[in-house]
DNA sequence: CAGTAAAAATGACAAAAGTCATTTATTTAT
DNA sequence: ATAAATAAATGACTTTTGTCATTTTTACTG
């Protein structure tokens, strides 16, 4: 099914594919029918602010290693994907990426900025093949003004990503890198869940990646990758990672909160 | 002036020294003649709400080392700073204190798991005498749903707080102690000021508690702060810290944001 | 104001984590 | 399919940071 999406990057031929898959998938272009419809923060919007936005969004395919779009520029709106994964990170200083947020189907993304009144503090990322639908500025500002739901509901994704984004400062400071890791480990299936087998974790991140995300060096998170397979917890075939003992994990872990 | 200030911890000695206070500083006892009153979130606010919310507010005053709420608790209301100083700290796995946030006068704090709909992940601790106004839950969250401009100041409040969140957590993966000691020094000027001398930082924490906002060991940052003080760009004299070299402490951070 | 408790400072050492170099696998492109 | 490029893995070593013990200083209390 994923096959029929087109990936061509450019905006023009995007256009014409995003039609052509408009034609093929009637149901699933629509918010009114997206199958996020009622996972996304616009779940206790108002039918009418919901077309409204439909009306005036513009879908987009994303192949894996594109960026919607970078640190330093301007935010013209958010996004919301209908389907794919998401990577958002910022640059360190010394040029190292260190990787904030995993993004899935039903998640906005790209109102941080907008709602500081700020450029991108982040550049997001696909790290697979991702379809999202583009909300201008204007109407998003204008919708969660008129929608107090919408509103309160954008306040608690806040809140939740502020309260994430704390514990993981503070583990961050506190906790060792195995720790980090096997908590990095159970995110990522929190996140993404597995695959079929019920064991493979559904994302392909590379070793620098899974660092970038744990916050520490390459070499590292290799290394307690290989003890963690050692110990039996895990198991690596290439990019792929399966969760073998999970509760040994989370003792890993160490998780009180 | 503060001398006048009860500070009990009680409920009714507050109340009546609260009303003592109102009648000696009548001009300052309403929210529409706070000093903070347009250096808050509520500066945008329709004059109406604020009316209602300084008809129910109960103003509060803690002293030095007193909690205004304690992680775990249930949160039922906000609390708006008229004066004083606040840190709020994460108690990590193995009980290390990691302070989070530095609230000053005109700030508003517990609004995080309110909005969340959880208990309080942090908990809240007056460092010097503070003043301090409650804003009950069920007014906060009216006003907030009837006035949009207050929304969107309180959406653009958990946007910068997130931002400052995910920064600081880049650097604490990224930067050594040494850069986060300076960036520290440097944010605790920049929340605080200086004293009337224009270099002593008009905050006194232990060295734990900085250590604990920088994110290291105690004796880490006491050793660091003793290679500034010998580098000449700061000076120690017990708990006053004195800025001597804003530009080479700031060259210490190593700040490219 | 002495005496005690707490905090700060310092040294010696241990552990954790990072860096660099090298080898081995795995992708990717031709 | 094979070469080239990229990513992963591993070892040796360095640096950073933390821990523990001890001394010194400061703050507090009776």
């Amino acid at each position: 099914m994923a096959a029929v999406f087109c990936t061509f990057a450019g905006g023009v031929a995007e256009k014409i594919l995003q039609i052509a898959f408009m034609t093929i998938h009637p149901d699933n272009s629509t918010c009114q029918n997206c199958n996020q419809r009622f996972n996304s923060i616009f779940c206790k919007a108002q039918e009418d602010h919901v077309n409204q936005i439909n009306d005036q969004k513009v879908c987009n395919v994303y192949k894996k290693g594109q960026t919607l779009f970078n640190e330093g520029s301007h935010p013209f709106g958010v996004y919301c994907v209908s389907n794919g994964k998401i990577k958002m990170s910022h640059l360190g200083d010394d040029g190292k990426e260190q990787i904030i947020r995993l993004v899935k189907a039903g998640d906005i993304l790209g109102y941080r900025a907008l709602l500081s009144g700020e450029r991108y503090s982040a550049t997001a990322e696909a790290l697979e093949e991702t379809q999202v639908c583009f909300i201008p500025r204007d109407l998003f500002i204008k919708v969660l003004k008129l929608d107090s739901n919408l509103a309160f509901e954008m306040m608690k994704l806040l809140s939740d990503e502020l309260h994430r984004a704390e514990v993981k400062l503070t583990h961050l400071a506190q906790k060792p890198i195995r720790e980090r890791l096997a908590e990095t480990l159970l995110f990522i299936k929190e996140t993404y869940g597995y695959e079929q087998d019920g064991v493979t974790l559904s994302v392909r991140l590379s070793r620098e990646e899974i660092a970038n995300l744990v916050g520490t060096a390459t070499e590292s998170a290799i290394r307690l990758l290989s003890e963690f397979k050692k110990d039996g917890m895990i198991d690596l075939e290439g990019k792929k990672i399966k969760i073998i003992q999970p509760k040994e994990l989370l003792r890993t872990a160490n998780i009180q909160d």
